[in-house]
DNA sequence: TAAGTCATGTAAAAAGTTACATGATTCT
DNA sequence: AGAATCATGTAACTTTTTACATGACTTA
């Protein structure tokens, strides 16, 4: 059925860059046939855990990977709800892919308004400022306490192919530790702040 | 001089809700009186560490922070040079900020690129992941020793002042302490998945 | 029967980035 | 003389978020 590439206006070598928000989907369909709704859901709970996106951003951003050949649809229509477009990546989404993986990022300075936050606190009350620390710290370790129990379910379910490079249960392995140590550190520095603010407020041994 | 709140069109405990960024200029201004660009270079080398904005971000919001009546700006004809205007934060502006410092942010998912290329790991190249890997860990770890060294400067030119909670120095400490707690977590994680990209690869002792 | 999930879109607003525009001064 | 810094703005564009819009099916 796939015919040949269709004559494009492009020149050779020259490619449309893709924002970021594309390969996140990519990534998605590489592993699975998806719906948007599939993806939206996925990109909630945020896919590898440091990327997320809402559904109205995911429409039109499938339906611009379509006309770019990167993913193909197939309409179901299951009996009584709504049709559906079930998504898969081609080829050439596949490749693009696995190129965009290997370069490097820009680097983009990461945003944390509590770090910003932080930067104004000798402005801040000392008992309301150990009260938000201490929640965020809160905050930081239910999530990590989360992700702790999401690497052991994948521990369990995929073992040895955890040591497989080539296998996507370690790269989502490798998401999650990074996840976890990242939760980690921010507990113990929300900690850490928590205990300069009020130096006898809470928690005495 | 200072008279009433001018009869303004809110109701009582409404506020306009600034953007973070707002809060950013609120920062460098509560520590200092500056000009729209030298908010921007402190912008640049992003103010505590974790947020960045542009001049042509900054310029407009100054003049609706000044709309606002967050901060007031003289008019500073410097002999030769264009005519700069110096903001100064004012008493609403120091209050405003103090009540956002001790207000948890909205829980926001940070992304971040490198991770989400991590996700689809599997699809790439061994050699040329570990390869990306080590580069990025000695960003973080580049990163990780200017600002270690900006910590010993703080640390000399502070010295016990940054026991004082209400003391900017400490402020500014706090952060830099954040910092350096996430660049060497990114080191050992970037370290870590180029280790087993290819395990055989580099470096063995 | 009401709430929740499945399902897909569009519209509008907000936030952030890049480019355009100008011009004096200072340093090499 | 040319490059870098000081200095301030606007315009256009991209990206992200929030709201609008609709509707069938499922479960409590």
């Amino acid at each position: 059925m796939a015919s040949g590439t269709p004559p494009s206006a492009r020149s050779p070598g020259e490619e449309d860059e893709l924002p970021t928000l594309g390969y996140a989907i990519l990534s998605a369909l590489a592993r699975d046939d998806l719906t948007g709704y599939d993806i939206t859901a996925r990109l909630r709970r945020p896919i590898s855990y440091y990327w997320q996106a809402a559904h109205s951003q995911i429409y039109p951003m499938l339906a611009s990977l379509d006309t770019a050949g990167l993913v193909t649809h197939t309409t179901v229509a299951s009996s009584g709800r709504r049709t559906k477009k079930r998504y898969r990546i081609t080829e050439a989404g596949l490749e693009r892919l696995a190129r965009w993986v290997v370069t490097p990022p820009p680097p983009r300075i990461p945003r944390d308004e509590l770090v910003l936050k932080t930067y104004s606190l000798w402005l801040a009350d000392p008992a309301k400022a150990a009260e938000l620390f201490r929640a965020q710290a809160g905050e930081h370790r239910r999530t990590l306490t989360q992700w702790e129990s999401e690497l052991a379910a994948l521990r369990e379910r995929c073992g040895a192919e955890l040591d497989r490079f080539a296998s996507p249960a370690f790269a989502t392995y490798a998401t999650l530790v990074r996840g976890t140590g990242a939760a980690r550190e921010a507990v113990a520095w929300c900690t850490w702040v928590a205990d300069r603010c009020d130096p006898h407020g809470s928690t005495p041994p």
